[in-house]
DNA sequence: AATCGTTATCGAAGCGCTTCGACAACCTAT
DNA sequence: ATAGGTTGTCGAAGCGCTTCGATAACGATT
């Protein structure tokens, strides 16, 4: 393994000159610059991580913890992860990948070790059992997610509140009077995961302003459940002309079952979708959906972090605006006979 | 931050005994022992990784390259990436998030700075260009998935040549004649990804061997897709009876198609799929299925990459035999009119 | 009583890097 | 010409840990 000394050497300058060279924090001579350059190429240096870290007391490792269970829809967490680990390698930092499992306790290890210079948060609940060692240990931190108490700490969302209104809007304007919410399963709901419960809250709010009547149902994912679930909306609301749905795994059932009962998307039903773009543009019948936008939301947290870690930025809630797409879903409710 | 020397002052000790207390590498009395530990405990000592892996040149840290890549089945890599996370946590070790995105150029910088201890790879090509590297630079390193040529390197894998004959002969056992193959999108075959050749080999293979014909036909995801796909492939063949897909994102929109077109399943055709369990239980009909054991792969993968840290352990390839669990989408074949 | 082996502990060196203060060498202004 | 500032480089200290002798204390062995 090639050291800095070595380099030093074969470049015929001190040890400190080749760090000054690589950190850029002193100036250098363009001649001696050329030459370290030069060494360091030859000689196929990498600095060595732990000693830097040591010495620097500096890791250059952000952590992401993610949620080890996995009822949420799976592909968003991965996407929201492969952003963050590249957006970090952008700002020169690596990703450290954390679990669930070992819970409050890798915020501690993390933080104690200076294995990580500040940590993302993924999933977070409203009343999050980390939240509170964050605080205390006042780790650099950026949570994806809102929790009940923001105060002191830096989140990243997309506006779920926003997000229902504008669902309900859409269906509304267009002559919706009575919509129903396919929601997430109960446990979604049970563990109050912010976004969920701000969605809908979302929903209900613009729904009572607007006049129209709201259903909500928790479902949970697979075709069976997709089935029972639609029969007890449409037993107890028979009139329900507009379904917004938020549950990825049960898009492709819903549909199906629509089908094969002969009500037409969007002639006799509407449905919006909130949803990953490609789930919308993929599925049997081109989705209105608003997309969770995965990652924009792992590239911000990660600017927010490494913006902290440089000193600048501050705590903030970000939340961003929901954008509705209008694809082949969606149109004017039926007229009532 | 806590460091050793006070934990050693603390406990009225050296700082070596402290750094033996917790290597356990020399014998310490109990009492000293006791005493260590609770100051270590009262501090809330956490040793520090950076100056643990310089003076060790050990970092405890295992490197995870996940694909950039998002036209993979992504559920699949998420449960690799966390059963490895979870399982190296359990040997000691954490796991550093790398993205395909830096290619093979990850490879040397983790080598050459000593970031990582050994790495992992996912996705692997059949002439992957990161393993000259990684030959070269004899890295510990487990792949998963298997490259064409093995000599020197450790794999884990599902036995998808063993894999696609399971499919062929349950088919074929129930009278099936005429199977078609739903594979992966076509960039999955142009870029010699090894699985989705392998599969083929071993559905081709057991085929002539049972004398069976097959069609194969790539798909990409998604609804439309999946329509022209099986237009065709019934208009090529129209006595096909059994199907295989190896396309999870197809799985539902081909059994919506099969379902509108008045095709029953499983008596009028059988579907079998090779897919992660939760996909065969949760569509429309229960798919009769070989699964992908994506857990077992990611313990794997960290069992044998943390035996050759230890020194034990020699390059191997292992292959884990699929499994076929039979549910309600085969059945025997329609008699032929 | 002298010797040997254990067992438990300590001190010091060193891992590879960053960073601070010092110091030449040079370039301005007076 | 001289004081004062820049600019470029070096040496040394030190980050917190592991690890290698060395050593002291103590029984067991002759």
């Amino acid at each position: 393994m090639v050291t800095l000394a070595e380099v030093a050497q074969h470049a015929g300058v001190s040890a400190s000159t080749v760090s000054y060279v690589l950190s850029g924090k002193r100036s250098i001579s363009a001649n001696t610059r050329q030459r370290v350059e030069r060494s360091i190429r030859e000689l196929g240096y990498h600095p060595n991580a732990g000693a830097r870290a040591l010495a620097s007391s500096k890791s250059n490792i952000i952590a992401l913890m993610v949620p080890l269970r996995t009822d949420m829809y799976v592909p968003v967490m991965m996407e929201i992860a492969i952003a963050v680990a590249t957006s970090a390698r952008a700002h020169g930092y690596d990703v450290l990948l954390l679990t669930g499992e070992e819970g409050p306790d890798a915020v501690r290890r993390v933080a104690g070790s200076g294995l990580a210079d500040g940590m993302i948060l993924m999933d977070v609940e409203l009343d999050d059992e980390r939240l509170p060692l964050l605080r205390a240990t006042d780790q650099p931190s950026v949570l994806i997610g809102l929790p009940a108490d923001t105060s002191g700490l830096t989140c990243v969302d997309l506006d779920f509140r926003a997000t229902g209104a504008l669902c309900v809007e859409h269906l509304a304007k267009q002559g919706h009077q009575d919509i129903a919410v396919i929601g997430e399963a109960p446990a979604v709901y049970e563990r109050h995961t912010g976004f969920a419960e701000r969605t809908l809250d979302g929903l209900r709010t613009r729904a009572r302003e607007l006049g129209v009547r709201l259903l909500h149902r928790p479902c949970e994912g697979g075709y069976d459940a997709m089935a029972v679930t639609l029969a007890r909306i449409l037993d107890e609301r028979p009139g329900t002309s507009g379904l917004i749905v938020q549950n990825e795994s049960v898009v492709e059932p819903l549909l199906a079952l629509l089908r094969q009962q002969g009500r037409a998307v969007p002639e006799d039903v509407s449905v919006v979708a909130i949803c990953p773009d490609q789930v919308a543009t993929q599925a049997s019948v081109r989705l209105t959906s608003v997309a969770i936008p995965a990652q924009e939301m792992g590239r911000r947290a990660v600017e927010h972090l490494v913006a902290k870690l440089d000193g600048r930025g501050s705590d903030e809630v970000v939340l961003l605006a929901p954008e509705l797409t209008v694809r082949g879903s969606t149109g004017p409710a039926p007229s009532r006979s």
